[in-house]
DNA sequence: CCAAGGTCTTAAAATATCAAAATAGAAAAC
DNA sequence: GTTTTCTATTTTGATATTTTAAGACCTTGG
């Protein structure tokens, strides 16, 4: 390796893969998508129009909202929830990071 | 919600899924830019720059290689991996999947 | 052939994740 | 103020992942 030096930020990659780590799993994807499509949206709309239970769903939705992808607004009895795309852009750049880099 | 069609594609959103599940820790993601940073490399050259031991490199390559995310050469003794990049684009795809779809 | 080097596999223990069901909380409707 | 509606939390059991340590499998060099 002649010498490399190799020197990797930890702390980001820890951060990554905790924000990958949130959106492996297909019902957050589907989650991630309706909401996607309608903007920002109410919980009840979201697991009656996926066909989820309310408490699965419930579980799913705190996990987007621990891992910063997704963000909630309490009005009255309902919560809505949107997406923070940049949260969603910093997923990317963590991914296109070993994008072809070397290459062309 | 005026009669909207939920319709999701089960198998894309399982496989999609997967591949980030197979990002998601924090040495693979750390593996894969090494291995991006030299093109191709082989595993002792892995470990031993990174610091990780053999076996446990061993395993996150497993993990890498069924996903598909790399490839593996063997070369006699050498087992050289390299990254798929048509997969990272899929992952990339997933993620810009609901990326400001609605927005500007 | 034998030893050494390079990598993979297996097994066990610790930890994390998941679904399911029940319960709790808070706001609105009555 | 009680009930209903909407959502979150807790608990439990099942399953999956991660690390660790040991051993197995090839290949090359002597």
């Amino acid at each position: 390796m002649k010498g490399t030096k190799v020197i990797f930020d930890n702390d980001k990659l820890h951060y990554s893969s905790e924000l990958m780590r949130a959106l492996a799993h297909p019902l957050r994807l589907k989650i991630l998508e309706f909401i996607d499509e309608n903007q920002s949206i109410n919980v009840n709309k979201i697991y009656s129009n996926l066909d989820i239970e309310q408490s699965i769903t419930s579980q799913h939705l705190k996990i987007l909202r621990m891992s910063g992808v997704l963000s909630v607004e309490v009005t009255g009895k309902w919560h809505v929830y949107y997406i923070n795309y940049d949260v969603i852009n910093k997923v990317e750049k963590a991914i296109t990071r070993f994008k072809n880099k070397n290459l062309a």
